[in-house]
DNA sequence: GGAGTCTGGGAAAGCACTTTCCAAAGACTA
DNA sequence: TAGTCTTTGGAAAGTGCTTTCCCAGACTCC
């Protein structure tokens, strides 16, 4: 009489819980008591596709799942079956619109494919993204998408890189929107090429005198565009100052704080590239405030041709990136089954948009 | 001889796998065997407090999951403890600013707890929405934010409250931003106060013809917009014309047609209240390719004050939503430990901000 | 110096599942 | 009708953790 093997089997005790308790949620095994049938016939049923159950003991599982609400313990059978099926997203900055529209495209594939999709704003940087990367490793994720620019910090970039190696170990994959140098698969859009054409599409358009607000020093991205820019303007013989180019945070008040900068610098470049849209925005209204028309008085450019950011005024030029278009990209590389030997590299090209901010009324000399 | 009690252990035969198969993650087994002290006492080390263990082995195991790179395996950890670290967010659109910045607060909070937070777009309403608090009711959630508009579908909202009924009886939380129908936390901003204040400062600044570009049909929080907007200007004895009120999608391009259809229907209002900031700019970019001039032609209002928006030309008149904050305040009705007997709703003012795009020059009579 | 109280380590029982292995029945062949 | 093969249900072993329970040894106390 030590082991009663059936029948009124181990039951938790909390079905006469007090008030205050942690509820008691219905398993498998409540399923199975409840039609009669074995744990394993339940779980069978299930996850059908697994066995052939007849029909008659599928039906009143069935039926007991409805009769108790039951539904499956997904971190259980995670831990049961070895595999999970979240991924990861790391932002620098969810409400910023060129993350949210890369992160739209991700989640939506990811989505779609019945996976879930977890999500963290990486404010502090590489630091973060190491131990986001790290929490979806003890989660046991499939794939991290790590969207938006390195940093110049190698100490901290390697850190990162040490981090995905032990992910990937463990069998998740890992992709990233930004530079290559994570030795990842990566979704590259192609800055420096973005604002050389864009460069040499201002001078074509007449301006000859340039300035940049370039974004933190640190950013890889922002430092990208800037090359870029220079290259782009001495294919044409333009110069760039070096005191030109002012640096400030990547976002509209950098934008602000930039040209202010640079307005306080005695600064009058007939033409500004703002290394971003949103920043792009931040120069226009400090312009604003200051009563200098924006494409008369001086144009400004921006870069990604933000979705929101269309209908400025006056409306802006600026290198088209496919933003969705990216985070479907990455979302494809990642989330396929198969596993590439080499990381891949897709290289993304920014269209250049010529709108009225930059718009030179009589072609100068 | 049948049982070797120690020692030798059950070990997964894949230390030897080949190439082309699952990584062997290591496990808390692989810690302990390598330090050389019990499963239990190596998880004593790992979760501490949960029981004092002496210096020496505490070191040989730290080291041993140095050596090994281990970290826990968070879905088994789950499973034992019975309870999860995931919060679930649910918005319409992540793209769309007002949904991002009201994410951006929850998941900052949520985040800094050590919360996992995983996020959708749930863009087929309520039917996607009760999907996925299924989902996490699946994923033993601790808790749910549920961000946007009710819709007036009552059969969906009701199938909606069951799945909640279900999460909550199983131990999870639910905060709702937006309507008060949900019979749970919510947010509510007082979209219905706050464009009736909008229409009394536009009353009082001296407009007296009016349209309103109302967003979806089904969309409550679009529809509680209108109405106080019509409520705010019967209060000045101002009518509104049923034909001056039209419809369209929610977004920028919505704004841009449902402007498209007031101008073919030879409407002409001296001011236009676009039911959301975003709308408000696409009528602004569909006045300004009629050739009409913002305030002076036609005067536009909006509402949210997106952050992104603020500096559109002209700026433009809107009712401020602290979106972020809202989101913080979610965060923390539903991330606390307490559990309050009844839903808490949290009224959330807007604020009228009125700029330029509906400025009268001289106040008209 | 024996009773009583701490300590701290480990075996084993959970947790909510999946999957393997076994066995009993039914279907088929010869 | 015996022999083989094919179902199909269930017991039991995993999965990677936590936590309970037990127990040996160290310590205190009178």
């Amino acid at each position: 009489m030590t082991d009663v093997s059936q029948g009124g089997r181990r039951r938790r005790a909390n079905s006469a819980a007090r008030p205050g308790d942690a509820p008691s949620r219905v398993t498998l095994q409540d399923v199975a008591d409840r039609a009669g049938v074995s744990l394993t016939t339940a779980s069978r049923v299930l996850n059908e596709g697994s066995r052939r159950v007849s029909a008659s003991m599928a039906g009143r599982v069935h039926q007991a799942v409805a009769e108790l609400g039951y539904l499956a313990n997904l971190q259980a059978r995670a831990v049961a079956t070895g595999q999970s099926s979240t991924v990861g997203v790391v932002v620098h900055d969810i409400a910023d619109p060129y993350f949210s529209s890369i992160a739209a495209g991700f989640i939506e594939v990811a989505y779609s494919r019945g996976l879930l999709v977890c999500i963290t704003s990486a404010s502090a940087g590489e630091a973060s993204e190491r131990e986001y990367v790290s929490l979806m490793r003890a989660q046991r994720a499939r794939a991290v998408i790590l969207i938006g620019s390195r940093s110049d910090d190698e100490r901290a970039r390697a850190s990162l890189a040490a981090e995905i190696g032990a992910f990937s170990r463990d069998g998740g994959r890992v992709v990233c929107v930004g530079q290559d140098l994570l030795g990842v698969d990566t979704i590259m859009p192609e800055n420096t090429a973005g604002a050389e054409a864009l460069a040499r599409a201002l001078v074509a358009a007449g301006h000859r005198s340039f300035a940049v607000l370039a974004g933190p020093r640190g950013l890889l991205t922002a430092r990208d565009r800037v090359e870029g820019f220079r290259a782009g303007l001495r294919a044409w013989s333009v110069d760039l100052d070096p005191r030109a180019v002012v640096h400030g945070p990547f976002t509209r008040d950098g934008g602000y704080e930039a040209m202010s900068g640079l307005l306080a610098g005695g600064g009058r470049p007939g033409c500004v590239f703002a290394v971003n849209d949103v920043m792009a925005v931040g120069a226009l209204a400090r312009l604003r405030a200051e009563g200098i028309a924006a494409p008369a008085g001086m144009a400004v450019a921006g870069f990604d041709d933000i979705l929101t950011l269309r209908d400025v005024y006056p409306p802006l030029t600026t290198v088209r990136l496919p933003l969705t278009r990216m985070g479907e990209l990455a979302a494809g590389l990642v989330l396929a089954d198969d596993r590439p030997g080499q990381p891949r590299i897709i290289p993304v090209p920014g269209e250049v948009i010529l709108r009225d901010s930059t718009r030179t009324s009589p072609p100068r000399a």
